[in-house]
Order: structure tokens, then sequence, then C-alpha cells
DNA sequence: CTACAAGCTTGATATGAATCAATCTGGGTA
DNA sequence: TACCCAGATTGATTCATATCAAGCTTGTAG
């Protein structure tokens, strides 16, 4: 799959963990400065891939955990009588396949977004890393518990929240991830389908749609296909009392 | 806490992995028996609790994962409003608090549904030695990854399923559980009230109580108060068809 | 430039489960 | 023993959101 067509090519696809720009997101985050030589030496560059290319699918053998480099990818679980349920969305510096560590195969689908750059490391070889490494592995644990901790929040959001309150805790996620990457908070494309959308929090897509009108008359957010931007953030947070501002929906 | 009266009372308070009748269900499970040592050095003996103690409490400083050892517990969240959403039920060589692991603080509070044991694992000890013990760091990722999952399903569970469905998926969830404990599969009591049912699957405690007289009528189940009897399993999986057999919908 | 399809929006109607309101049951206790 | 109270059940009504059914927009391939 790879296109390993020369061994001189090959030190181009080695990614660099050093000036990578999302050292501060990603794994390289738990990683002293002299130490993060190992990280590179086990990350594989992966391809780029186009909108609606899979990353990785279902049931396929499970290898690497995939880190986002640029687009965004959103996962999700497909049951035998061919229903989805979107399990997620991951933005650059995200950790993808952390729900597949417990066994021989993936859990869920990845589908790129939009043109989405990874990087890719080996499951052998990232434990046998975590395992010399302790603060690595400590950052692994956190990440992993994170994800639980947000897959509850969203539990939460689909048993005990309205239509209204759940877009509210997306849009208020996605702002704030955003704005972790130095992006915009108020103003964003979405990377993902109102089907998708719809999927994700337990709704139809009509009732997306109409949230959308309906917060947009309300002049909270104003909307353009995909463009959004958040006109009252205080307000959007007023729709959605309960949203722990520290855990997004989904996983950062 | 601990009644540490004399130094005599100690070794009463070191649990005992290799005679534990959970060690093919605990973190047991991925060490070796020479090396099992290891790890009853880092294991507390915890107290008994009863019906409503609480093992520990959200937001408070987060120090051990817990192994029931007897008894079941259950997990919610509560939310500055004080609603509260039940995570997760827990049932004996079950380990509670790995959504704990990314914070200094515990993520949600743990309750003894009845009198209940449990071993507790120090995560700063617990750490060191999945680090030293590669198998059981693989073990943890195993066990965090397939929460991730369980929660996965419970929200596919909310979003996509109708009362009867999710009530089903619980009581198959339940029932495989037992049985892997060498318990009844088909006639078990249930450890938690309906409204912990209830809240944990998104519905009003009513139409718990609703769905399993329907059930009832139908032959599928017998009840009494918190007995159960599961008299047709076919039809409960009948009711339920996207259910995947191997994962429960909350963790094992 | 046009046309088509996929995605999105809007409106009308149906419905499953929540809510409100009693009543019942059983286990613990005075 | 009888009482009490929390938990469970049952019934009547309401409501949020799904579903069904058109239109509308937009991006893109020809």
């Amino acid at each position: 799959m790879d296109r390993a067509i020369s061994v001189k090519l090959s030190p181009a696809l080695k990614a660099s963990c050093h000036t990578c720009s999302l050292s501060n997101l990603c794994l390289p985050l738990a990683v002293e400065e002299n130490q993060l030589d190992q990280l590179e030496d086990i990350v594989e560059q992966g391809r780029i891939y186009d909108r609606g290319d899979h990353l990785f699918d279902q049931d396929t053998p499970f290898r690497s955990c995939l880190a986002v480099r640029s687009g965004a990818v959103k996962t999700s679980i497909i049951t035998e009588n061919g229903s989805e349920q979107v399990t997620g969305f991951f933005l650059p510096g995200e950790l993808v396949g952390l729900d597949s560590l417990s066994g021989e195969r993936y859990a869920c689908t990845a589908k790129a977004l939009e043109r989405t750059s990874v990087c890719k490391f080996p499951i052998e070889k990232l434990e046998e890393l975590t395992s010399a490494m302790p603060e690595l592995q400590h950052h692994m644990y956190q990440l992993m518990s994170r994800e639980i901790q947000g897959s509850h929040q969203l539990a939460m959001l689909l048993s005990k929240n309205s239509a209204e309150e759940r877009i509210a805790a997306l849009l208020l996620s996605l702002s704030s991830r955003f704005q972790r990457r130095r992006m915009s908070g108020t103003k964003f494309n979405l990377p993902m389908a109102r089907s998708d959308i719809a999927n994700f929090l337990g709704l139809a897509v009509e009732t997306v749609s109409r949230v959308f009108t309906r917060f947009q008359n309300q002049g909270i957010i104003r909307t353009q296909g995909r463009e959004v931007e958040l006109l009252d953030i205080e307000s959007l947070r007023g729709v959605m009392p309960d949203f722990d501002r520290q855990s997004p929906p989904s996983p950062r």
C-alpha cells in the first residue's frame, strides 16, 4: 500500500516529531526532547487520504494507532444488519484506534472526512516503547481514560439531553478543540455532513437541520452549509447547562 | 480508613492472588504464576462495603483502581445541576476506575449495590508494575480498550434502539457475565434497582417497569422483584437483533 | 454552461416514551 | 403485629422527535 519504491525514498516516509507542529497535542507531548528520537523511530508516515477514503476497516487486522496530522476523521461501528453508529470525530493531533487495542481486529471503521494525512504507530512497537518509557505509558493511559470519559459524556448527552442541547454541546466541543489548534473557535468549517452529526448524536438529519435554523433565527449561530459561526457562545452554553467545559463529548 | 490496628493484622490485609477464585477474570489473568507475587505485593485488601456505601467519590483524589471481589458496584457521573448518569455496573473480577486514570481525581462515583468487597491497586504502583511487565501492560490496554468499546456499544444502544431492545441487551449482558462467573445465566438476582436500570439505559423508571411486564406477558422472562429468570433467551436475542454477542453494553 | 445527484431544508403527521397521578408491594422497624 | 416508606407497577395524557413527503441548493462532471 505504501509506496516503498526505493531505499532512497524511505527517509522521506519517516515523520519528524521534532519539527511537527502538533507535538504539543500528540504523543510527543509526553516525551522528553532527548527521547523523541525513539518515538520517531517507530512512527511510520502514512499516506494521504482523500475525502471518503477508509483509513482502516472494522474487522480487518489491527496494526497501528493513527495520529491525525491534518484533515479530519470519523470513526463508526457497523452492525450485522448494516446500521451505522458514528463513534467519534478526530482532529489533528488526536489518536484514532484506541478502542481497538483489545483485539486482533479494528473495532470500528475510520474514514477521512476531508483530505487527511496521518502518522502510524505500529502497535507492537508502541507497546514496547511505552514499557520502556513510563511517561509515555502514563500518557497512553491518560488518552484512553479520557476516551472512556468522553464516551460516558456522550452516553449522558444521548440519554439526558434534548436535540438542541446535544447540538450545542457538539458545537462547543468542536469550538474548543479548534481553538486549541490555533484556529478560530468562533468561525470554522464543519468537517462532517449533517447526517454524520445526526448519527453521532442519535438524531434524525431533519432534526439537526431544524435545530441549526432555530439557533440561526435566535441569532446564536450563523450557518452557510458547513460553515459555522458561533455568534453567542454564552447562549450556546446556556442551552446546555450541564456541559462540562473540560470534557468534550468526543475524545480530544 | 483501613483497620491497620496492629502489625500482626497486616498480613491478613494482604490479598492472595494465588488462591483467589477470580484469578482467571481479574488482573492475575495476565500474569505468569511465577510473577504473581509482584502483583500481590502491590494489592491492598479493601474493606467491606455495605449496600449504598461509596467506594469512592467523584472529584476526590484518585488513588487506586478497584477490582470487585464479591458483590456488585455501580458507577455514575453527577453534573453540577445534580443530575446523575449511571455509567456502568461491575461484577466480581471487573476493574472499576479505569475512566479516572487521566486526572488527579475520580471521574465518577462508585457505589456498592450490595455487600461488596474489593481489592485496591494503587495507581502509582500499578503503573510501575505494568512498565516492568509487558504482559500486564498489554492487559491494561485491553481492559481500557474494551471499556471504550463497551461505551460505544452503550451509545449505540441509546441512540438507535427502543426501550425493549435496550432492556433485552442489558439482560443478555448480565446473563453472559453471570455465566462466565459460574453462576446461572438464566436465573439471577438483579443487583440494581429499576431506577438504576432506567438511568443507565436512558429511560424512565415507568418504562422499564412496563417493558418487564410486557416481556413477562410474552413469556420471555419471569420476574419477581429483583429476581429474574430468562425463559426464552432466543426471543430475547430476537428482540435485539443488533446485539453483538461478544460485547456487552457495559464493561466486563 | 448545464444537468444531475447528493446533501440540506422545510412542512405535515405519527408515535414511542416521558410525565403526571395513583395505587400496590414488601422489607424493615417501632 | 401493624405501620411505614421506598421501590415498583399501572393507567391517562402530553410532547419531543421520528418519519414521510416535497422542494431547494450546491458542487461537480460532462
